[in-house]
DNA sequence: TAGTTGACCGGAA
DNA sequence: ATTCCGGCCAACT
């Protein structure tokens, strides 16, 4: 029943809904570890997955972060295209 | 098994 | 206000 931290989170991205976004620490909270927005990251990184909304996932200071789908700009212009205001 | 890395965060200068 | 440094967790090699 326990499947690993990445499964975890990647299901809570998968939740959220088009046009929220949701940072990498509220994701970690809850996939169960508040402090391991560090990982959080780094799994996606290795295992970025198409059923997950990965760009609704931003920074704690709002600003978009990183993406491994054509850079910060795709990820941005998705999110512009969401709704969603962006630093 | 142990060591290194990373799409980060928070505090300090 | 911006820039630098350290810390933390899980996955990868």
């Amino acid at each position: 029943m326990m499947r690993t931290f990445r499964e975890k989170v990647l299901e809570v991205v998968r939740n959220i809904k088009k046009g929220e976004t949701m940072t990498y620490k509220e994701v970690a909270k809850s996939a169960g570890s508040p402090r391991a927005f560090r990982a959080v990251g780094s799994v996606m990184k290795s295992n970025y997955d198409k059923t997950v909304p990965c760009h609704r996932v931003v920074k704690s200071d709002g600003s978009v972060g990183e993406y491994n789908r054509g850079g910060p700009e795709a990820k941005l212009k998705l999110l512009k295209k969401e709704g969603v205001k962006v630093l």
